[in-house]
DNA sequence: CGGATTTGACCAGCGC
DNA sequence: GCGCTGGTCAAATCCG
């Protein structure tokens, strides 16, 4: 568990936020979160705000040691490739080198249980090797990053497919949370869900590690629309948008008005009620990348 | 029948 | 040390 989920009592409470709003000081950066929630929330996920000269807070995780490595190069160029980012899979699309990455391969270990023949109820007093493992060593956390979506079910398509693997219900909100853990066996990426306990209609998903292979793909070939994929939208004005280098959202759209927020620092605050249209897309593999992280932004 | 989901138990980490 | 909570496991169950 995320230690710092837990210990914040405002972090506690980021489903039962209900002022979710998009934020900005004068320099015109932008806050998933209102007022001075933002810091609790982004603590919720383990993330840090660093302003930057953009004027547009650098959102990425806070993981020891690799902030530098949250946006890749090509990213600081504009270019929409999904690079890498932290401790997660260091690669670009494809993300081969994911097995090259020692902290992934560490972090990654739940992925390989050795499993051995303890079960569940009754279990002997025998641990798992993976339980061994955790035990030999602290658990590394992936890079997270989480978003807020307007939407009547929980499980939104990414274009990935995805195995739940838990559920759990949650202090503070009465909506429980489901894990979800890529199906790509190679893959480390988890992702959680969950609905804020004050606003129903929202979910909260909240992404962790960094795919490394391509999306699934659709029947209709390609990505889909974002009208079809979602009977949702993400909240404008909650902006709840984090840029995480590697996380992909091919059908998902809200670009538009994630770019026009940054364009418009000044006028930010009051965000658009309903999302723009989407302009036609180019089915890249880069996914939502290019689209929720303008380049400017990006760039660093 | 194979894959996905459900669900209760177990474990780790933290605060008190 | 104990209790609480989040996260994960894995058998059972469901479903196409």
């Amino acid at each position: 568990m995320d230690d710092k989920e837990r210990d914040d009592p405002e972090a506690t409470e980021l489903s039962a936020e209900s002022s979710w709003k998009l934020g900005g000081d004068s320099d015109g950066a932008y806050f998933f979160g209102g007022s001075d929630r933002e810091s609790s929330i982004l603590s919720e996920f383990g993330w840090n705000f660093r302003p930057d000269e953009t004027g547009f807070d650098r959102i990425g995780p806070d993981l020891a040691g690799n902030e530098e490595e949250k946006l890749c190069p090509e990213s600081a160029t504009g270019s929409p490739v999904v690079c890498g980012g932290g401790t997660a899979v260091g690669s670009g699309p494809g993300g081969e080198a994911s097995a090259s990455n020692p902290s992934v391969s560490s972090s990654s270990s739940e992925d390989h249980p050795e499993k051995s023949t303890a079960s569940g109820v009754n279990k002997p007093p025998v641990e798992t090797a993976s339980k061994v493992r955790k035990k030999g060593q602290k658990r590394i956390r992936q890079p997270r990053f989480a978003f807020m979506t307007r939407s009547e079910v929980d499980h939104l398509e990414d274009g990935y497919r995805w195995r739940k693997y838990g559920q759990k219900a949650v202090k503070n909100s009465p909506f429980p949370r489901s894990y979800y853990r890529c199906t790509n066996s190679k893959c480390m990426v988890k992702k959680r869900v969950e609905r804020s306990s004050e606003d129903p209609t929202i979910v909260i998903t909240t992404y962790e590690g960094q795919h490394c292979h391509h999306t699934v793909g659709f029947p209709r070939g390609g990505l889909i629309s974002h009208e079809a994929a979602f009977t949702s939208q993400l909240i404008p004005s909650s902006a709840s948008q984090f840029h995480y280098p590697g996380v992909q959202f091919p059908q998902q759209n809200p670009l538009s008005t994630i770019t026009q927020l940054r364009q418009v620092p000044g006028e930010a605050r009051e965000s658009p009620s309903l999302p723009q249209p989407n302009p036609p897309r180019l089915p890249t593999d880069e996914g939502l990348l290019g689209d929720m992280v303008p380049p400017g932004m990006r760039n660093r």
